[in-house]
RNA sequence: GCGGUGGUAGCUCAACUGGUAGAGCACAGGACUGUGACUCCUGGGGUUGCCGGUUCAAGCCCGGUCCAUCGCCCCA
């Protein structure tokens, strides 16, 4: 019985025209995150399945039900990263650059989460982040935010609004979390079974909860904010004075706790609020989270360094330009048509010496009637389309078509020598680029 | 993991209370031998997601399964 095959549950094949878009906000990433001091670090797809159970916590969901972890034929406990700050951690550690003052890395790739799918949330996603090892100072934390921000406003996202809180450092935990389940404790008999876990469980992440009943109850918790150290309070105060320093807007979400047990002090996460009406993400608002995590690298056995990053979910942000109607399909500069059949090499030889000058030249090697040919370059959205046939063979000269300009525009059909052609398109290259910004 | 909705041609969708599957777009050929999306004709395409059941007969009814989608949980 021979099954169709298809694509693994939450697992998708990107291809044009989303696919350009995806290169876009990746190109622009990597630029962007090379200027402001950060090299790409590649980490395997595999670790060791201890690593997470160790940073990111073995209580949370991701460990608890939604790692992709399976022996390898070496009876090793392997899994599939689920994120990628734990796996840069520990290459931070296994190279010694714990000796550097500070290593700023960031990463690219998909991560990969046994999870119920909808809209923004599949099993094989992909992230970009940023990483910076070493300064403990509220500028370092900045920094970062502000990679994040100006990157978001370069790819041309817009209605995300950055949340940011603290959480104090690790002996300021204890005591916050007790007073918190002092709170919640009379009320338990009360919740829903799904609370009652989380309350056993997790209980800082009822804060966040979409449960409606709780939410009163939630509004009158005691805030992480009272709870900080002296240190932990300047620190946060700092972040915020530089925030406004540098213009970004946020606003201080008590409730913002994160689903990972490694971050210290500062949180952040960008989340998508969208005009009425609009649904692009679902209920997956989140684009970008992150924070300090101070603790993390002398856990996993390293120096005692502080770090802070992000992580950005790509799949979101293609989503969300997607839906603002971002296209970036690529177009031919020019599409020639073949005619006498025994012109075809001519024809062919000129287009790859375009090409071999980079410009973006098309033409149909079926040949055939005139007519498809001039359907092609339509289909193919050329800018421009000449015949190379006989008249145009002798003449040594081409009657060029701008098929962006409607007939009878002045600027319609020029004529241009074979010789001049290739100075003729750069031209034009330069004033229609090849693909367009959004928002343009 | 739990609940709602849905899967028909490459795409968007039709097919009454069960009666041997259709249109548009797209693709290919022609009318038409070289310059704008036109028009007209013709053609290829489907085991109706998959497996099983009920029935003389299943795209339609029943069960299972896979996939998609929305909400819960949680997260990027």
């Amino acid at each position: 019985m021979s099954q169709k095959l298809v694509a693994v549950k939450g697992m998708n094949d990107l291809m044009s025209p989303q696919i350009e878009i995806w290169q876009f906000v990746e190109r622009t990433a990597r630029e962007m995150f090379g200027t402001w001091g950060y090299s790409e670090i590649r980490t395997p797809i595999v670790e060791d399945t201890a690593l997470f159970v160790r940073s990111v916590g073995e209580v949370t969901d991701i460990v608890s039900k939604e790692m992709y972890t399976f022996e390898d034929k070496g009876g090793r406990s392997i899994t599939m990263r689920p994120e990628n700050t734990a796996p840069a951690v520990r290459a931070y550690i296994e190279h010694g650059l714990g000796q550097q003052p500070v290593t700023r890395w960031y990463y690219l790739g998909p991560m990969f989460r046994y999870e119920r799918m909808k809209t923004g949330r599949y099993r094989q996603f992909y992230q970009i982040g940023a990483e910076a090892y070493g300064p403990a100072d509220a500028s370092q934390d900045v920094e970062n935010i502000a990679l994040a921000w100006h990157f978001l406003k370069a790819i041309g996202i817009q209605h995300v609004t950055l949340h940011l809180n603290s959480l104090g450092d690790a002996p300021d935990r204890p005591k916050y979390l007790e007073a918190l389940r002092a709170y919640f404790a009379p009320h338990v008999a009360t919740f829903s079974d799904a609370a009652k876990e989380t309350f056993e469980r997790n209980t800082m992440r009822l804060l966040d909860t979409k449960e409606e009943a709780l939410r009163p109850l939630v509004a009158g918790a005691p805030v992480i904010g009272d709870f900080l150290g002296e240190a932990a309070k300047a620190h946060f105060d700092e972040v915020k004075a530089l925030l406004t320093t540098l213009g970004i807007p946020f606003v201080i979400d008590r409730t913002l706790v994160r689903g990972l047990d490694y971050y210290t002090r500062t949180t952040f996460e960008f989340i998508y609020e969208p005009p009425a009406g609009d649904n692009a993400l679902g209920t997956a608002g989140t684009v970008c989270g992150g924070g300090r995590y101070d603790n993390l690298v002398r856990e996993l056995g390293g120096p005692d360094k502080p770090a802070v990053g992000f992580a950005m979910g790509l799949d979101r942000l293609v989503l969300l330009l997607e839906s603002l109607g971002t296209r970036l399909e690529r177009r031919p500069l020019l599409f020639i048509a073949t005619m006498e059949p025994e012109l075809k090499a001519h024809a062919v030889k000129l287009v790859t010496e375009l090409r071999m000058k980079g410009l973006a030249v098309d033409f149909d090697p079926r040949g055939g009637k005139f007519k498809r040919q001039l359907d092609r370059a339509l289909a193919v959205k050329a800018r421009h389309f000449v015949v190379y046939g006989q008249s145009e063979h002798e003449a040594r000269a081409f009657k060029i078509k701008n098929m962006d300009l409607p007939d009878g525009d002045p600027n319609k059909e020029a004529t241009v020598p074979l010789d001049g052609l290739a100075e003729w398109l750069l031209n034009a290259a330069r004033v229609a680029p090849v693909t367009t910004p959004p928002g343009s």
